[in-house]
DNA sequence: CTGTTAGCGCGTTCAT
DNA sequence: ATGAACGCGCTAACAG
């Protein structure tokens, strides 16, 4: 019959461990200046009750709310979905996302942007305000997408940006660019079916919209060029 | 030059509005006793400064969180991942459970269960405890897992289970569930190819772990039966 | 109908 | 090295 004492909360640890509260904090933030027996004590209490921050009380008071937003096309997300041909869009980035969030204590919330409609401003910053994310994470074709770079750091939220151009596109946001290499990729696909003997070699590539698709192109036309010559 | 005033606060609209915080509380969750004037004038108030109340703190304050958490099998959804082979578990199903939130103001966060190992008491709990979501979503194998329903009741946390077995299995949980006719679903397909002229039909099951598998089993071995009588 | 008071759980000054 | 007091943004009792 576990009794329902849920909400366990910082003040049941201080009161278990005999401390105050900003001692079980200091603990639980690995802050300094808390003797070595004091911590293990506060931590065996921690442990013994179960104790979890909540991250709604963390957040309040000024801390970090430990989730990262995944923004994704909406009507690309939706389309596929419907299609049931889905581009594994999570399979392919985003559970790799949640997985390594987890490992570090943050949530990943995915976000599907709309940014076909003029209520972007309004709906992404509406995300942000109730989420108040740690941080965000963009994928193609918003990496690019100037204006929600603006609303991010407006909401002075950092983010991070697959596949995103380089800062050629008016010296403006910051933020960290994560990109495979796919021109060199699809420079390496066409050598090896040259080096196969073939010689007439069509490349399918992505819509235009995403400059990803760009890069591939120029690998491809590259090799091209240099087999032929 | 968007002035950066971030965190418009309920105190904002408060004075913008010229009302006290109670009042605009009232607005934002739509409870009644406020005069419509008072309620289109803290609107207006909330439209212009664009304000966004706080999920954070509205779970402070004992309202809901408006978070409903996503429940999946850990190891099989990452086996799949790697295998590239992924089931689309997203697409199935939570991707439109994420849409559905959407449409009511919720968000849906995605956490992996790792039933096999003993931690599972530590890690929903912790997860429960630190986000304290509004409700569960549980998808197959975890629908009948009699302790993680445990785990939620215990904490206090409304489910919905997918493709989940009836109260045979010892009268305990309650939670909805959601399931499509399976049976039903395997007896149309099992028909239809019969109706066809065939007569060596064979079944592909899921694994046994899926009560769902079992389920189409049942409908397809029906219509079998009807068939040869 | 509306405003006032009192916390929610936690981090952050300050004292001690 | 530790504790007391205050405030975060919001809602839930109670006044009026």
């Amino acid at each position: 019959m576990a009794r329902r004492r849920l909400a366990v909360t910082i003040k049941h640890v201080a009161a278990d461990a005999g401390v105050s509260l900003q001692t079980v904090s200091r603990v639980i933030n690995n802050e300094p200046n808390v003797r070595p027996e004091m911590r293990e004590r506060v931590q065996a209490s921690i442990d013994r009750l179960g104790y979890v921050p909540s991250i709604a009380a963390q957040r309040m008071s000024g801390s970090k709310s430990y989730l990262i937003l995944a923004l994704n096309d909406r009507e690309r997300t939706i389309a596929d979905w419907r299609a049931r041909q889905g581009t594994d869009w999570v399979d392919q980035m985003l559970l790799g996302g949640m997985l390594e969030c987890a490992e570090h204590g943050y949530r990943l919330i995915f976000e599907l942007v709309d940014t076909h409609e003029d209520h972007l401003e309004r709906e992404l910053g509406a995300a942000l305000a109730a989420l108040q994310p740690d941080g965000a994470i963009l994928t193609p074709p918003h990496s690019d997408n100037q204006e929600i770079l603006r609303i991010l750091t407006r909401h002075h939220v950092p983010y991070a940006r697959i596949g995103a151009l380089g800062d050629e596109d008016g010296g403006s946001p910051a933020g960290v660019r994560v990109s495979m290499d796919d021109e060199g990729g699809a420079r390496l696909a066409t050598r090896h079916l040259i080096d196969l003997g073939h010689r007439r070699i069509g490349f399918i590539s992505g819509p235009a919209e995403y400059r990803l698709a760009g890069w591939r192109v120029d690998g491809w036309r590259a090799e091209m060029a240099a087999a032929s010559s």
